[in-house]
DNA sequence: TATGATTATATCGCACACGACAAAAATAAA
DNA sequence: TTTATTTTTGTCGTGTGCGATATAATCATA
């Protein structure tokens, strides 16, 4: 008896992960085009707004991303007069990060956008919460 | 009474997506070394192992990607000797992509696969399979 | 049967992600 | 206190994604 493959898409968790993501960030897309951000920015942008200031560091951390994306992106909100970087006086390895006034007034804009993008998904309010549960506790497991 | 912000990291839904994708790239790409193979270029071939022979617009579909995206991922593989591309004789617009042998051949190595993820994410089925389902859903909404 | 619109594929430019590596500062160990 | 190691940030090269656009083939219709 020939055995079933186990490489149809349909069984695959590595497919619909990568086209969900990849269409969350098209339904961004316009409501970024607005804020002149791009969607990797818009997530620093997301993570400043709420902690004011931090190290180059602890935003790889909170974003699961390596210096090597993050420091271009940095150096992209500064040049739009968004973000300040710093370098710390006590261990001049750091460079800190925060907002600028600019930075900050920002974020009354982006107010609008979470309640446009569950409408613009069209999905139960409740499975769109589980999935995010669920991608939160995929993420714990990392950290 | 100041209103709370809907901006948090931890209730959106761009962002656990985003790095659950980038995460989950992370975690195959020691197998998809030993392929030989790219994650995009993974996806391709899930779909060529299962379609045998279809044309760049029906993958684009399948696989939610543009052509643009596309039409470069399929001349690495081919290069690589895995996919042919011929030109359609009824239709000359249309190009017709199908798995060399070699393509064919490499299947039977990456069937390993599946099961070493998910033994990797270490999260219980149910709940990978709850995930899938969810995401799934979400993408047919852009069919 | 011209010709204007549509379709299928491809090219180009920009912005990520990330592996490999580099440089400078801080820390640990001999 | 040298010296080796680790930590923090940064640079560079490769491979996507995708918007804008190009090109060629097909279709629709006057």
């Amino acid at each position: 008896m020939k055995e079933k493959s186990h490489l149809l898409l349909k069984e695959q968790l590595c497919f619909p992960i990568y086209a969900t993501s990849r269409m969350v960030t098209r339904l961004y897309q316009p409501w970024l085009d607005k804020l002149g951000l791009t969607y990797p920015q818009y997530l620093v942008m997301l993570v400043l707004w709420e902690e004011q200031k931090l190290t180059v560091s602890q935003l790889c951390k909170r974003l699961y991303l390596n210096t090597n994306t993050v420091t271009p992106l940095l150096k992209k909100l500064r040049d739009k007069g968004l973000v300040a970087k710093e370098r710390s006086t006590e261990d001049e390895r750091t460079v800190h990060i925060e907002l600028t006034q600019k930075g900050d007034k920002l974020k009354s804009q982006a107010e609008e956008i979470p309640a446009n993008l569950v409408e613009a998904i069209d999905m139960p309010l409740e499975e769109l919460k589980q999935m995010r549960e669920l991608m939160w506790k995929f993420l714990s497991k990392f950290d």
